[in-house]
DNA sequence: ATCCGTCCCGGGAACCTTCCCGAAAATCCT
DNA sequence: AGGATTTTCGGGAAGGTTCCCGGGACGGAT
């Protein structure tokens, strides 16, 4: 087991005087004398004292950390959401702790638990993509500790969100496409039961719907965020009698798939199919045609949730709060027909 | 504030029997009667009351909780190898506390420190590209905090670590490179504090040496592995009187953003360039040509890393280990002028 | 000399849990 | 029945910290 690591009481003990003395001269609190501060500052220095935090958060009720749940880390929107929690956080001195939930409701239940039980001062949360009970969502709520929303909001439950404009967004996205001269654009949708995949998709149909295009099913896909899965969707899609013209498609990952099996079956992009990814990867500037996408902030949005997060735990009470960080559309080669 | 949370005592109190009952019922001990037992777990269970783990932490004097210190998780590498540790830390029931250094010496002191005062169980690190002092990855030794390294290992410290064979793997791929014609192969190597980084230029070095080729300080480039810096050093190596026929790039990144400056400047590749990139990411199958590269096990070696961490902590006694899982050479259309 | 105010400091409770130990109650044995 | 043993439970310390509160020392003022 680990060896003995200095405490309070240790200093005391050494310097014959009480832990109290020694707790105030380390937070140089008033009440002491400089002289015996200064010896007590020393001599924790020299046995390199460091407060346990786990005494120090259940005496403070406070842990100075706060919890994300995310689905996964590989996943780049995720990873650059945290890079900009961490910012705001650390800033303001704040710990983070992460949890993955591996895209599953089991393990998103379990992260939830453990984070509370381990008192966080505040949740930031993404839910995974199975998350259709929020029975575990709803426990931090009722205690009253703050939680924010970000990205894979639940609009149904009574906590802040920071949320993009997926389904003004999509419309955009997809009035470009028809703008292109599509005619048959087909769409990949996320799971429906994430609000975000039943408004992403809602915007396509409503363009649709606006610019008198039929809805057909079979131009819609369903996917899981699983890229094994391109292949055989991009197939059933363009095995079609009237294959499609042009692919809104759910990732820039699950886009480039597309665009290399379409090319080897020799269609010209944005020629025959014009694309349209989502995220706006740094890798779709660098492959041919360059990709056209939906540049989603992760960051920011990640940032804004943090911001919102401290407000509320220093405010001390919880005022729902919703933010918008904006989506944009990115137009490159591979949905432009015209230029 | 947080609404109260039930503890053990309020359970104690409302059924008029002692905490110490109540905490031997609900760690179903044996020192309790059955029907007292259902008593409590069913009101623990009305109550939905979870044990406090800062206190259960302080008094059990171990918080079944791993740090891992990694640069950053946008680091697809890290990212995956993340899953791996948590992976394997969940299912023996740890739970995994992420820090991220973003790359810098002083966050990395940071996190150690705050990891240490948290009295997690033990440590998997990966150090940033700025550490070169070690003092702060020695005090956890000292301590006795069971320590293991994983990828970007530091070799002087007594700890165990799972590292990958960079020297043989790069002295491969040089070779694969000179056996498709290449005479002048460029190498962009990583921050030369770090042991992997060295290694992986010596395995160029002398690659280049047992063949009899030349070597020229001008085609290698030192490179921090921030992407913006790609144009630039590209230029400056095409510019060379004599420019590269090959190029062996630090990540996959940094080859697909040279092999598409190259392009623009009607080079052929494998044909003029000959390219091999690091990491093997999904998206080298998907570009054109197809990207050779060093499919690097990041899953894996997390998953190693957390399995020898775990059993240090059981054993309750350090045991130096070194575990090398092996990187291997694919060799796709990029590198290929032969076929 | 007495009193008061200031300056320092120590004792002890509290945060919540676990665990040791002793005691009470129940059961068993002869 | 009486003692021995088992079962069940409570008290209290411990883990490391913070913080309230009370008290001692000492200076100056009356």
């Amino acid at each position: 087991m680990a060896k003995s690591v200095s405490t309070i009481r240790d200093i005391a003990r050494i310097l014959g005087i009480s832990k109290s003395t020694v707790s105030r001269a380390l937070n140089n609190h008033y009440d002491v004398n400089a002289e015996t501060a200064r010896k007590v500052q020393e001599l924790a220095a020299q046995l390199d004292y460091h407060p346990n935090l786990l005494a120090q958060h259940l005496k403070q009720q406070r842990t100075n950390t706060i919890g994300v749940v995310i689905p996964e880390t590989v996943n780049r929107f995720f990873a650059k959401a945290v890079g900009g929690i961490q910012e705001v956080a650390n800033r303001a001195g704040y710990n983070v702790m992460i949890c993955q939930s591996n895209e599953t409701l089991d393990l998103e239940r379990n992260n939830l638990k453990t984070l509370m039980a381990s008192k966080v001062d505040g949740l930031l949360i993404s839910v995974s993509r199975e998350t259709n009970q929020y029975d575990h969502l709803q426990y931090p709520i009722d205690k009253e500790v703050p939680l924010v929303f970000f990205d894979r909001i639940v609009e149904e439950l009574a906590a802040s969100q920071v949320y993009t404009n997926n389904y003004d967004i999509c419309f955009e996205g997809t009035e470009h496409l028809l703008s292109q001269g599509c005619k048959r654009i087909a769409f990949v949708a996320g799971p429906q039961n994430l609000y975000n995949s039943r408004n992403r998709l809602n915007g396509y149909l409503d363009a649709l719907k606006k610019n008198n295009i039929a809805i057909s099913e079979s131009l819609i896909v369903y996917t899981n965020y699983t890229i094994n899965e391109v292949e055989s969707y991009t197939r059933a899609l363009f095995n079609l009698r009237e294959r499609p013209d042009g692919v809104f498609a759910i990732n820039d990952m699950a886009a480039i798939e597309m665009m290399h099996i379409l090319k080897k079956r020799g269609l010209n992009i944005p020629k025959d199919v014009a694309v349209l990814g989502f995220n706006n990867e740094t890798i779709g500037r660098l492959i041919e045609p360059t990709l056209s996408s939906i540049d989603h902030p992760a960051s920011d949005m990640g940032a804004a949730a943090a911001e919102i997060l401290l407000k509320q735990i220093h405010k001390d009470e919880i005022v729902q709060e919703k933010r918008l960080i904006k989506s944009r559309l990115v137009i490159r080669e591979s949905s432009n027909r015209i230029a």
